[in-house]
DNA sequence: AAGTTGACCCTCC
DNA sequence: AGGAGGGCCAACT
């Protein structure tokens, strides 16, 4: 008998699966912040990472990266003439409230196996 | 293999 | 309240 791989190397990195996995399950309505996702993925200074997984994510992914923002509620790339504006409208569209172009993460915010 | 980058976060002035 | 700097971990060159 050979030992066949016990954990088939993730050819792709596992950080961003995991991240793209997790954000996957950001229900309709609801927000979280990078740290969020980076705390339930068990490295909470990693938020960083979690922002360039989604950054690394196809233009036609499932995963609702517009539901990630940052820690103060605000968005993260509100400065890109392209998917700032059309993350907040997606935002709105599920009814997140933007104050100011922040959102009240108290609220809105969700986090994964507590839901609220 | 080492250095640089980055859709962040926290602390200090 | 706003602005600047350093720290972090993971991926890329």
């Amino acid at each position: 008998m050979t030992f066949h791989d016990p954990d088939p190397a993730p050819a792709t990195p596992r950080f961003r699966d995991a991240v793209a996995a997790l954000v996957l399950e950001v229900p309709f309505g609801r927000v979280i912040g990078y740290g969020g996702v980076a705390a339930a993925l068990g490295s909470p200074r990693a938020a960083r990472q979690v922002g360039y997984a989604l950054a690394a994510l196809p233009a036609d992914t499932a995963v609702p990266w517009w539901r990630v923002l940052r820690s103060d509620g605000t968005v993260a790339m509100a400065g890109d003439p392209e998917r700032g504006p059309l993350q907040i409208a997606a935002l709105r569209d599920e009814g997140v409230i933007l104050e100011g172009g922040r959102v009240d993460m108290s609220r809105f915010g969700w986090l994964p196996a507590v839901g609220r």
